[in-house]
DNA sequence: CAATAGATCATCT
DNA sequence: GATGATCTATTGC
């Protein structure tokens, strides 16, 4: 049996922004880098923490102030992958949630490195700790080699290399908690922060 | 151990 | 031209 679990499907991700960040957690991240070359690799992790974002309700989205290039991806169809640059030198990873139309995407802010650990370490040698090297998400993206390219991938395929599957190991009590979000100056009051105890 | 500054660039006003 | 969903290194106690 494949221990991977199974894709998450695009039902999945049409739901409620807050429903689907507080579902993704404890599901594995996979990251196959698709590339011909000697460079190939697999690598994946546990989602361990979340944020949910949500359209013009909510001060702290990009898609706040209403459609632009950038944001429009979170106004399309749920289960596509949403990668931006931060602060100029690190770029986010998020997927985008609800039905097509109406905005929200969940950003994926840490994961637990499961397979291909040893290449992660490579990736980040500034960071010798393991617990630490996709425990953020810059972090995470450095990790996993994510950038701009894979903006607008379909993760309910594995055509674009990279996806979401189940828990491997279910039935598990998993606590969740809630707190306000991190790095942001508006909407903190919102319970929007989910992370895996 | 806690706090702070710096790096760096695509996107929006 | 200003801003930002961050990370790391360095300083200070």
């Amino acid at each position: 049996m494949e221990s991977s679990g199974k894709i998450l499907g695009r039902d999945f991700y049409r739901r409620d922004t807050a429903e689907v960040a507080r579902n993704l957690l404890g599901k594995v991240l996979v990251r196959e880098k698709g590339g011909n070359d000697s460079g190939y690799s697999k690598v994946s992790g546990i989602i361990t923490e979340t944020e949910a974002y949500y359209g013009t309700d909510d001060p702290a989205s990009h898609a706040h102030r209403g459609l632009t290039p950038r944001s429009s991806i979170m106004f399309g169809a749920p289960g596509f992958s949403y990668v931006y640059l931060c602060y100029g030198m690190y770029w986010l990873l998020n997927v985008v949630t609800e039905e097509e139309g109406r905005p929200g995407a969940v950003l994926i802010r840490a994961v637990k490195p499961n397979e291909g650990l040893e290449v992660m370490r490579q990736r980040r040698k500034t960071s010798n700790k393991d617990d630490d090297i996709a425990g953020g998400p810059g972090k995470l993206t450095m990790a996993m080699d994510i950038k701009k390219e894979d903006n607008g991938i379909d993760m309910t395929s594995k055509t674009g290399g990279l996806y979401i599957t189940g828990n491997s190991c279910d039935g598990k009590n998993i606590s969740i908690i809630s707190t306000r979000r991190i790095g942001i100056k508006r909407g903190q009051e919102r319970m929007l922060r989910f992370l895996l105890d």
